[in-house]
DNA sequence: TATTTAATGCAACCTTGTTGCGTTTTGCAA
DNA sequence: TTGCAAAACGCAACAAGGTTGCATTAAATA
């Protein structure tokens, strides 16, 4: 297993990441990391912060697929990744709905 | 408000749709019509029966975008569509699970 | 059967995402 | 501090999925 590095790059797109309040698409934190790198290089570090389980790879509702940070994944508590979400499509902000875990019985 | 027309394309399409089991993507359509019409034709009869709410359009848990026929939307007894599915990701069939609704506190 | 216009075919284009390969840069160790 | 292995990068090219414009074809109704 490769050790990973820490590049302009990848501070870049987890900066843009972190400080959203919402899911983004790889083409939205392209244009914010404006310039720094190319779209090419995004595309690998989204899959390696999601491979080093720092990021959440999301699908919205209409398809498209966004990359987020889990807010509690990195302040050591335990919690499940199985919640509801509840994903506005007005302000595309997503919430956690983590006190209605649903157990369903599966065919 | 334009009158819907019963083309052969449109027919072929909705057969297919109507004799799987699973929801089906855009090209595997086309892949089935194989040859009674262009592909662009196969989008286009797809926005049109989804407009005239004919079939619904899902978004699969892999972002990938299929379309399928409610199979309760044409026997007239009233039937809620905000219930949750069953996807299988082995063999691809969704199944309702309409006893389940569920009812959440939105922010 | 004639007419209207919904539906089609084709070509061209766009967006999102991937792959290969040669070059640059990072992190560590001498 | 410098040298080195390999992680990360840029670029070009490709591929899948989806859209648009426009001229042509074919349903449905009169």
């Amino acid at each position: 297993m490769s050790i990973p590095r820490n590049t302009k790059a990848k501070q870049a797109v987890l900066h843009e990441i972190s400080s959203s309040d919402f899911a983004l698409s790889q083409p939205e934190i392209f244009d914010r990391v404006q310039g720094i790198c190319d779209r090419v290089t995004v595309y690998r570090i989204l899959d390696r912060l999601v491979t080093e389980n720092i990021i959440h790879k999301i699908v919205n509702v209409d398809g498209t697929i966004n990359y987020a940070r889990c807010i509690r994944c990195n302040d050591g508590h335990e919690h499940a990744h199985d919640h509801l979400h509840f994903s506005c499509i007005r302000c595309k902000k997503i919430e956690c709905l983590e006190e209605h875990l649903i157990h369903v019985k599966l065919p």
